[in-house]
Parts: structure tokens; C-alpha cells; sequence
DNA sequence: CGCGAGATTGACT
DNA sequence: GTCAATCTCGCGC
């Protein structure tokens, strides 16, 4: 039941990435695939959020596995991760990319720039766009069906690729981003480049 | 088509 | 004050 699903996302987070590839996410009204997540090893992890120990932020990441974090980056995009582990563990998964399954035209609407299909919830904070997540969904448990915002796991995908996360400055070389490699959603790799201002 | 830079707010040092 | 797990547009080849 409720406390199965959790296990699946209870383990190690690459583990747990492995499990939520594939993943159904239901985002008021719109649906999407899950074709690529990248996991964050809470305080053994130096791009972490959670490295340097626990903050009103990322206090999400230190609860149970199957509880979304949110968070607001680069003054205008909100990214959603899951968080995973056993409860006192600060690790998550980043959710990076979806295929949108149901309510294209919903989506299409939070999503004005995207010209193609493939490119409504393509990058984190698109997804977060067209699913209609946000800061204030932060907290709650997406292994609970009647939420509006909540999480169906799948099977494990059979076609796995990895290689180095996006974005990510520290611990660059560890491999611990992972997508669908038939799917056209994917995120296009870039290097950490500096936010300068 | 690929690369480079700007936008803009909140959280942490 | 500095930095950030990004997106999009525009320019140059």
C-alpha cells in the first residue's frame, strides 16, 4: 500500500531516481511521463541544498521518502523534486523532464513559449510550469492519490541512460542523472556556467 | 545550429 | 553581498 510505494523511494536516491523514471505525475489537471531525474545525496552530496545541514528550505529532504520539495531559483523558476530515503536522510530527486500525457491544452496555456509538444514540460522549471506547481505545494505527500498534485509509480523502465547532472558546479563527475533515451523531452545537457550580474 | 549573456528573487554566509 | 539544481532570445558562423 501506502507504505510500499514509499520503500521504492526509501533506498539509496540513484535508486530511487531509477524508480521515478517512467512515474506518472498529475499536476492539477495535466499529466505527465517522467523521462529524466537527477538524484542529490543530502549532506554527503556537495550540490546539495541539504550539504550544508537544515534549513526552513530543505527541512522536506530530512522527512520521508515521497514528499515533494520545491524550490525558487534564479529569481523566476521553481523546480520540484521528490524527496527519498528513510526519514532523517536529506536526499531527493530532482524531476528535469516530462512527456505530457492528458491535459495538452492546459498545459499549453501555462506554457505560452513552447512551440513543440515535446517541449511543454521539457527542463525543471518547465515542468513545474506546466504541471501548475509551486512554492506553496512544497510539503505535501504526492504517494496520496486524491491530492491534486500527487505521484503514480510505474514499473521500472527497461531503456535507462546516465551520465553527469545539469547545472550542478560541485561533484560535476558523479553520474547520477538519469533519463529515457528513446524520448524526445529530454533535457540537452549544459555545463554549470556562472550567474553573473 | 551552437554558444553566450541577461533576467530577477530568495536564501544563506 | 553573493550565489543559485534555469530559460530564452539573439547573434555569429
Amino acid at each position: 500500500m501506502g507504505a510500499a510505494l514509499r520503500n521504492r523511494l526509501g533506498g539509496h536516491p540513484a535508486d530511487a531516481a531509477r524508480e521515478l523514471l517512467g512515474a506518472t505525475l498529475f499536476g492539477r489537471g495535466v499529466s505527465a511521463r517522467i523521462v529524466e531525474v537527477e538524484a542529490y545525496f543530502g549532506e554527503h552530496d556537495p550540490a546539495s541544498h541539504a550539504y550544508r545541514g537544515r534549513t526552513p528550505r530543505n527541512a522536506v529532504m530530512f522527512g520521508p521518502a515521497g514528499h515533494l520539495y520545491a524550490y525558487f531559483v534564479y529569481g523566476m523558476h521553481t523546480c520540484v523534486n521528490v524527496s527519498t530515503g528513510p526519514d532523517g536522510e536529506a536526499s531527493a530527486v530532482l524531476l528535469r523532464a516530462g512527456e505530457v500525457l492528458g491535459g495538452h491544452d492546459l498545459a499549453a496555456l501555462r506554457r505560452p513559449t513552447a512551440r513543440r509538444h515535446a517541449d511543454l514540460a521539457r527542463g525543471p522549471a518547465n515542468l513545474a510550469a506546466a504541471l501548475g506547481i509551486t512554492l506553496a505545494d512544497a510539503g505535501i505527500d504526492l504517494l496520496e492519490p486524491a491530492v491534486e498534485v500527487h505521484l503514480q509509480l510505474n514499473g521500472t523502465s527497461t531503456q535507462v541512460s546516465s551520465g553527469p547532472r545539469v547545472g550542478v558546479s560541485t561533484a560535476a563527475d558523479v553520474v547520477w542523472r538519469f533519463w529515457i533515451p528513446d524520448s524526445t523531452a529530454v533535457s540537452a545537457y549544459r555545463r554549470a556556467t556562472r550567474a553573473s550580474g
